[in-house]
DNA sequence: ATCCAGCGTTAACATGGGTCAAGGACGCGC
DNA sequence: GCGCGTCCTTGACCCATGTTAACGCTGGAT
């Protein structure tokens, strides 16, 4: 269940409608490498991917730069930005990429006739917050074979969902030089890890596309497990945080005078 | 400006009591290490650290373990842990801690209560996300001097404030080992860093007690650079982020029913 | 057809930080 | 006062990863 079908998944009918004409009219087209955000800035809207991948990252003194985080399609990329007077971190395209810019007042609007689109947003800052944190673990534990090779699973489990439906294929966007942004190694040193891992698992990560013929190999390399991605419940999540939140079991929603309108899931955020 | 500041300058005194009398009424104690809620539990409360700090860690396979982050008096921990199924971390005391654990049931009579409660939740989750992006640069892209330096100058910002008034120490209750866990060195290594700071900048680590003499030398070296912190613009967030969203200008909570509540900045969290 | 930029590949060499092992200082319980 | 555990310190050694510098392939622009 990559991540689109959770969002479809989440909205009633009428709510898909209303969100798809909202992204389709704000899409904006980047070209790889081309920046949204920039450090520094005061954030105006709100970024939505609507296909190819997007990165966020922090420039540092002398070029080197960390990748923080890479958005797939479907997903939010800076709600926090709304919050906050200037941002302390970059948005930019992985390769050329088409985004929708929701404006305060369109999602406002968006918000006020959607119940459910609050919850979207939760999940979808929720599952972010918790591959940042695996990510961590990567950078500060793991190996340069581990690092990559756990980032190949995430990549490929973040699109074709657990469990796999099989051929081991699915979009790659990143170069080599790219994955040593995000895993803190050298582009050099991830051609050696690369290479390593095509001869022992015979991974194939060609012009746009990812082969894992057997991921089960390259999971145990990385002792890679899905669990921080939260897909399980996001499933469930309709049916379970939904009805949690009417009969006021949720804090944060239970008390706040919206209930008949069932907004405010978002206020669960981490 | 430490966090306990904020707190108290984002709620009216009314607010304070309710918060100071719920905060009191679910204190426990924790001794060193003591875990507060483990990797895969189900999490029942929202822990609030009131004295002591608390860390947010991941175990590895085979004893190795990263420290996620640290968490100082006055902020909420696990505010996220209220949407999820199983937690993909665990929280424990650094040192002995003092920590309040707020039922769901008290969280949303607080909140009913109290509606500045929930802007407090927003700054206190933005800064944590912030940091913790901060601490990804450090372990993807800084040196073990630079890392350690950071690390000091981060602990020594967020309990003094910027500009410091001044004498240069503040509280500093990790272990060289914790150090290590938290910037992916070795404590040994920790160690020979920690020596190599005595000895460029005058930094005394010792029985419970950072002392800084020389901030700037320090904040050279790690190229510190407090902007991430966002704590100007908690200043301000009161006087800001209250009237913008009364003035329908915040798209969150603009358009939402509450308006007359003035609930639901932590809709923007992220 | 030619050029060029971007990307992947390779090799020789350098080094930051890990590993292992031992010892010392301090504090705490008995 | 003794013993023990926790934390800090030190030294010798070594490996994973960084550095530098080529080279070649490919695809797009002219």
């Amino acid at each position: 269940m990559p991540f689109r079908e959770i969002l479809n998944r989440l909205m009633t009918p009428g709510e898909r409608v209303l969100w798809e004409a909202c992204l389709a009219r704000s899409a904006c087209e980047y070209r790889k490498g081309e920046d949204m955000v920039r450090e520094g800035e005061h954030p105006r809207v709100l970024h939505v991917v609507l296909s190819g991948w997007v990165q966020k990252y922090k420039q540092l003194p002398y070029g080197r730069r960390q990748i923080l985080a890479i958005y797939m399609p479907g997903q939010l990329c800076d709600l926090d930005l709304f919050t906050v007077e200037r941002s302390d971190h970059s948005l930019a395209a992985v390769r050329a990429a088409s985004v929708a810019e929701i404006s305060r007042s369109d999602a406002c609007s968006l918000l006020r006739r959607c119940p459910n689109i609050p919850q979207i947003f939760c999940w979808s800052e929720l599952v972010a917050a918790a591959v940042q944190r695996e990510w961590m673990i990567s950078l500060g534990q793991r190996n340069a074979l581990e690092r990559v090779a756990h980032l190949l699973c995430e990549i490929y489990v973040r699109q074709r969902g657990v469990p796999d439906p099989g051929d081991g294929e699915c979009d790659f966007f990143l170069t080599q030089w790219q994955i040593a942004e995000a895993t803190g190694l050298t582009q050099v040193h991830v051609n050696r890890t690369v290479q390593e891992l095509r001869r022992r698992c015979g991974v194939e990560l060609g012009q746009l596309r990812l082969r894992v013929p057997h991921f089960a190999e390259l999971a145990a390399i990385a002792a890679f497990s899905p669990n921080y991605l939260h897909f399980g419940e996001a499933g469930a999540g309709v049916d379970r945080v939904a009805p949690l939140f009417e009969t006021s079991d949720m804090p944060m929603f239970a008390g706040l005078p919206s209930e008949r309108d069932r907004a405010s899931p978002l206020q669960l955020l981490s």
